[in-house]
DNA sequence: ACATTAATTATGT
DNA sequence: ACATAATTAATGT
């Protein structure tokens, strides 16, 4: 059920809001001016999709504000969560990977907002703004990356492993500090982590409380802090040559 | 070593 | 009060 309701940009839109956004950060205040004058802002609650796997790729995206989850459905419709995008990152660059139609789905972790501009911009884009094709292509490798450390990971660590290594990934790039440690920035359940590390979330709900009552983590109802993540770094069978 | 099934409890609107 | 999340035990491959 994606809202494909009309949005005009109401307010204009501020400079400062892509100023320090790396594919951006190197250009004059005119250039950004003109890039905003071309975007559409949306706000998106938590846990709708920004677009579709296989949708014609009309609109490449800037997350501003709250974490995207780019998610896949297997042919026997289970999810399997890819990564996580945290705000001031590109998303939905079919074009970059020389695709005309999404590739996953793109679905809210929290309630977000993005800017968007027709995919027709793109190459305009990476032609005349100073830095925009670098900076993108660096985060796109990064993506890739991090997809294959995670292939390797299911061919070879197990279970609870690949589940510690999620959520160091995690706290890592989308982690906040809190008093008893670094919670994970957006609401995530057993389930999410599940699909994310190929297993269920029975296992995965045994594997935090056993980590709980070990003082590794704190756990509630859609957050979990992470209080030791040396110990976690151990448990995900940290590689001692 | 892990999934599946099922039954039970907790938690948020 | 109701739906969604989380836990826990038992059984299966």
């Amino acid at each position: 059920m994606t809202d494909n309701a009309p949005r005009k940009t109401l307010p204009r839109l501020d400079e400062s809001l892509l100023t320090h956004m790396p594919p951006f950060s190197r250009l004059e205040r005119r250039q950004i001016r003109e890039i905003l004058d071309q975007a559409s802002s949306r706000r998106y609650d938590a846990g709708v999709a920004v677009f579709d796997e296989g949708a014609p790729a009309e609109r490449f995206f800037m997350l501003l504000d709250g974490y995207i989850r780019v998610v896949r459905v297997t042919a026997t419709g289970e999810q399997v969560i890819a990564l996580h995008i945290p705000a001031g990152q590109l998303f939905g660059i079919a074009r970059a990977l020389g695709r005309d139609t999404y590739p996953a789905t793109a679905v809210t972790a929290a309630e977000s907002i993005a800017l968007s501009w027709p995919m027709r911009l793109w190459d305009e884009f990476v032609r005349q703004y100073d830095g925009f094709a670098t900076e993108t292509y660096k985060t796109v490798g990064q993506r890739i990356g991090e997809m294959n450390t995670r292939i390797v990971e299911m061919a070879t660590q197990q279970v609870e492993q690949r589940v510690a290594n999620a959520l160091l990934r995690l706290i890592n790039q989308t982690g906040r500090k809190v008093p008893e440690g670094i919670e994970i920035d957006f609401p995530i359940t057993r389930q999410d982590l599940s699909e994310l590390t190929g297993t269920t979330l029975h296992t995965v709900s045994r594997l935090l409380s056993g980590w709980e009552k070990q003082g590794l983590v704190k756990s509630g109802r859609k957050r979990i802090v992470v209080c030791d993540a040396h110990r976690l770094v151990v448990i995900s069978g940290a590689q001692l040559p």
